[in-house]
RNA sequence: GUGAGCGUAGCUCAGCCGGUAGAGCACCGGAUUGUGGCUCCGGAGGUCGUGGGUUCGAGUCCCGCCGCUCACCCCA
């Protein structure tokens, strides 16, 4: 580990090449599968007014608090490095005007920020791919993003990660619950630990994720959000969960499940991996009916989720997911006058789109080049010297089967490898 | 923000009760002047994260700082 030379921020990594295919595999499959729900792309900025996020996640959230990356701009205004894609794309949405216009279903990709201590599956810079929905406000449409997230879980072969599913009501209702709740807890306060009173006054229904046996006898008779659902809310959540029966997909109802922001309304859900470490979720959303208004605009519905790429890729890679592109084609070993490889190399580009091709450059013996091309993972080494110079061809070795090597006119190479390149 | 574990070659790591630095992989060269992968031989590469302390002597023991990792908290 080089003490020395500049080191990336804390929490801000690279994805090395090894591992990019396999994020190019991720995006292109999620690509396709919202595009094959109508959802187009919209692009946003990283940098947003700080006011945007404060009133849209929440005065008293821990992202507002103390997780943000928040600086003054050189005119003094206060500008935040994103810490969730929601807000952002409802500011674009009310900005543009386009919220009114049909029902419109966007999605984008991109790296969110927050200063937390980094973790197993926790950056300061990480990246999701978010999609939102805006002016529907019946249930089909939850359970219609549900399936749509599990199309993509699919796609990408994982088959155990687990959906967990719970409706938070109107804000008005979970108000009224959360009062009720904090007064039941306020009863039994001196069975509570530490932790869990001081969630009493940060977020009560966290205390159900109490793993302290005490603490869950409490909670095992505590009033439940289910219960105290307005009517409107509850009869929502039962149609979406009979449209997921419907569709075959497996879930799990977990009162205790709360979203982080304190946008949410009705139905929240989460996709749940066991092989992430304690961070496991992947994917997670919910609908937000009052934000586009809370944020200015005019009262619409909306629905979203966010997915979590670093996770994915981890979960993917845990799998031995293949991933997109590979090594070159070919390596051309260059043993004559340095200006003839460079050449050849770009009437071979030329001559056959899709060729990848490692041209040999600078000094290096003939073994050398060889071997290069052997490490480089290419599947054919293409050998450029004096005598093929003269007799106008080049040999082509086989460094992976069985073929051996021989010499081919460039017609003729071309002609072989034109239905071999993909 | 809190806690625990770990920092030795590019990478993965060994290094005992303190005696002055090692392996494997990778890299370069040679055995084979135009033939890689296997084998053999050789080479290069380290202020042992950093600063102090103890000691005749510290990679090793003690303390501070920095960094990484995992967990808590929280979240994608």
């Amino acid at each position: 580990m080089a003490s020395k030379g500049i080191q990336s921020v804390r929490g801000f990594c690279d994805v090395l090449p090894e591992q990019s295919p396999l994020w190019q595999h991720a995006e292109a499959v999620i690509r396709d599968v919202l595009e094959g729900y109508g959802y187009r792309e919209i692009r946003l900025p990283v940098l947003e007014r700080t006011e945007l996020f404060r009133r849209s996640i929440g005065e008293v959230t821990d992202i507002v608090e103390k997780e943000m990356y928040t600086f003054e701009d050189r005119n003094g205004e206060s500008v935040t490095l994103r810490p969730e894609g929601t807000a952002g794309c409802v500011r674009a949405g009310i900005e543009s005007g386009m919220l009114h216009q049909g029902e419109p279903r966007l999605w984008y990709m991109g790296p969110m920020f927050r200063h937390e201590r980094p973790q197993k599956g926790r950056l300061r810079q990480f990246h999701q791919v978010g999609a939102e929905v805006f002016g529907v406000a019946a249930a089909e449409l939850d359970a219609e993003m549900i399936l749509m997230t599990a199309r993509m879980l699919r796609a990408l072969g994982l088959d155990d990660v687990r959906l967990q599913l719970n409706s938070l009501g109107t804000p008005e209702a979970r108000a009224a619950y959360r009062e009720r709740l904090t007064a039941y807890l306020r009863r039994h306060e001196d069975r509570l630990d530490d932790d869990s009173r001081r969630r009493l006054e940060t977020n009560p229904l966290r205390i159900f994720d109490s793993k302290d046996p005490g603490v869950q006898a409490v909670m095992a008779d505590a009033p439940r959000l289910l219960d105290a659902l307005d009517e409107a809310s509850a009869e929502h959540f039962e149609t979406v969960r009979a449209l997921l029966d419907r569709a075959g997909v497996a879930y799990e109802v977990n009162p205790a499940l709360v979203r982080g922001l304190d946008y949410y309304t009705r139905t929240v859900f989460e996709w749940v991996s066991d092989r992430l470490g304690a961070q496991g979720t992947v994917c997670a959303g919910g609908r937000f009916d009052g934000l586009v208004e809370q944020l200015g605009g005019r009262p619409t519905p909306a629905i979203g989720f966010a997915l979590g790429l670093e996770r994915l890729v981890a979960l993917l890679e845990d799998s031995g997911a293949a991933g997109r592109g590979g090594p070159p084609h070919a390596y051309l070993v260059v043993a004559t006058g340095s200006g003839e490889g460079l050449a050849l190399a770009e009437r071979l580009r030329d001559a056959l789109p899709g060729l990848r091709l490692q041209c040999h450059t600078g000094p290096g013996s003939f073994k050398a080049q060889l071997k290069r091309a052997d490490r480089c993972g290419a599947r054919f080494a293409l050998i450029l010297g004096d005598e093929e110079l003269a007799e106008d061809c080049i040999t082509v070795k086989d460094l992976r089967g069985e073929a051996g090597q021989r010499r081919l006119g460039l017609d003729e190479l071309v002609a072989e490898w034109a239905d071999w390149i993909d």
